[in-house]
DNA sequence: CCGAAGTGGTAAAGTAATTTGACAATACAT
DNA sequence: ATGTATTGTCAAATTACTTTACCACTTCGG
């Protein structure tokens, strides 16, 4: 059961995410485009790296950066080290989103901190934490 | 931070999920006709009901449940008290494989309990179920 | 150095999934 | 009874993604 016990939370916070920019002048966003902002975002990273992380092929994560690259949220810029590769670098507009992201989410957790108190809300994000560590150790 | 505390585990386990079923002979499935089967599964559902549960159109289910019906998983039946309407009905195929999905999970909180230990991952569970219920009831 | 092998990005073509819009059959409220 | 809403489905159009193929550049072995 605790995939479903996860998936409904996560859904929650996903679902506030894009309630939030959709209300504050970020209509153009869907799911599929917000996941390339999922932490630690695409600031500086190459496609090439951006693909693995998100588990998708580099042609798709390329398709889904043309979008946002045509909705003005990021450029990719050739890469100072590497000429074969490139940059993501957020525009104006794409570092402004982060920012909501960020307020959608502390908001969530106000909510679910005024819900189950405040020692057992922190007990569930320390637990989570020491268990992201370890899924992540365990490829 | 919460979204992708939560998020991390969650893909770990669905990912475990698709991998037994391919190992186990359910090779033809992939990850959005798993979702069909998210808690609390099809069985006995109607399309419609099980379309908004999901939060996908109905025209979009209809085509995985098609799918899902040419590869043996399920039926759809005449309901029999509305005539408008079918019932989901798994075949054998489809039982099994919720078998296979449970075991996954299992073997995922087992691995996950020897590594936070018992007390830990008990409180996790806990946590996650009570928020569980708040947020389904907050819409 | 030089050539072979590998990496990073993208274009084009093809496939899969989803939306849009319609419709027939049934249920239901008045 | 009659108008309205619901249920499932089809078909067309659109969108998202994959596959295949490439070229520019880098790295590495000699």
């Amino acid at each position: 059961m605790i995939g479903a016990l996860l998936r409904v939370p996560l859904e929650a916070v996903q679902r506030h995410m894009l309630a939030r920019l959709h209300e504050r002048g970020f209509g153009d966003l869907d799911s599929a485009h917000l996941n390339v902002f999922q932490y630690p975002g695409p600031q500086g990273a190459r496609p090439s790296d951006l693909a693995v992380r998100l588990r998708v092929s580099k042609q798709a994560l390329n398709y889904l950066l043309g979008a946002l690259e045509r909705l003005d949220y990021l450029e990719r810029q050739p890469h100072p080290e590497d000429q074969r590769a490139k940059r993501i670098v957020l525009t104006d507009r794409g570092v402004a989103i982060v920012g909501v992201i960020r307020d959608a989410v502390a908001e969530m957790e106000d909510e679910w901190t005024k819900q189950l108190g405040e020692q057992r809300f922190g007990q569930l994000r320390d637990i989570l934490a020491d268990l992201n560590q370890r899924v992540e150790m365990g490829h």
